[in-house]
DNA sequence: GAAGCTATTGAGACGAAATCTCAGGAAGCT
DNA sequence: AGCTTCCTGAGATTTCGTCTCAATAGCTTC
């Protein structure tokens, strides 16, 4: 469940830009926020039409992009073919290793190298929004059973 | 031009695995090596076609994956919807700060950064293959025209 | 250098994912 | 409640990439 402050920063994120406060908007809303890791745009209309929403998928699409606008969501592709969301809570951003043996996705987080980014960042005037690191490779499982 | 190394290297991957030399996979290396940044593979088609290939869509498909199977090219998403494409020399690899305004690509080095990713998949057990590190945002010349 | 084996190719069908269109519906202002 | 305008639903459409399969062309052998 979306806590009060998230509800708050979407609410006033549609009010900042005259736009609409919607049913639609808000079971999106609740639904990515109840939902843990990664899901993709399909699986998110899904789970809401089986709670009884009509939502449709343009509406989805829609309405994601506009989380990921307003900060509270991150899409991203890791290795597969659709874009996967996930909702971010207190700006705390992770990465990815993602294993090309199983497809499974482990997330890290290191200071270091968002310090670092931060430098590349300013000695090239760039102002960052997002970031996006992955590292694809083989989880030690999958490096077991077939070594290079 | 390729220079003689990566096309030594990339014969002998062929024959290694037992795969011909075809004419359509060497006109593709050539394009490859001959254009400079990111190219996708529906540009690189029309660049072969243009020069009088006949070579067709699923061919430059088919040997685009070989060339990134040989490690003689990257296959990336950088916030656009297709692949894009750019081919690898010495194995030194760079990263991207892509531009929401304008689209600009800038690509950086990060030894440190590098190091830390070294590090995180030796904690997980993880054996690295590739990585994609993007920083998307506003670059100086978008930053100033809109600051947030 | 011709024959034979088989990997590779070309053309277009196909598939998945995401976007677009536009008439109808609903949010929010007055 | 009425009005304006943004938003939505349904499905068509686009885009990008993969698949299919008969025809072609490497490579090996003789």
């Amino acid at each position: 469940m979306a806590d009060t402050r998230e509800r708050e920063q979407f609410l006033g994120f549609l009010r900042s830009r005259g736009q609409r406060v919607t049913g639609e908007r808000l079971a999106l809303f609740e639904e990515v926020f109840s939902q843990h890791g990664h899901i993709d745009a399909e699986a998110l209309l899904g789970a809401l039409k089986a709670r009884g929403s009509k939502i449709s998928r343009a509406t989805v699409y829609r309405n994601l992009d506009l989380l990921v606008d307003c900060g509270l969501a991150r899409k991203q592709r890791l290795g597969h073919r659709q874009y996967l969301y996930e909702h971010v809570h207190g700006g705390q951003q992770h990465d990815h290793l993602v294993c090309t043996g199983c497809g499974r996705v482990v997330e890290f987080v290191s200071p270091g190298i968002a310090a670092l980014q931060g430098e590349i960042c300013r000695a090239h005037g760039f102002v960052p929004a997002q970031h996006t690191l992955q590292i694809t490779g083989l989880c030690n499982r999958c490096a077991e059973v077939a070594p290079v």
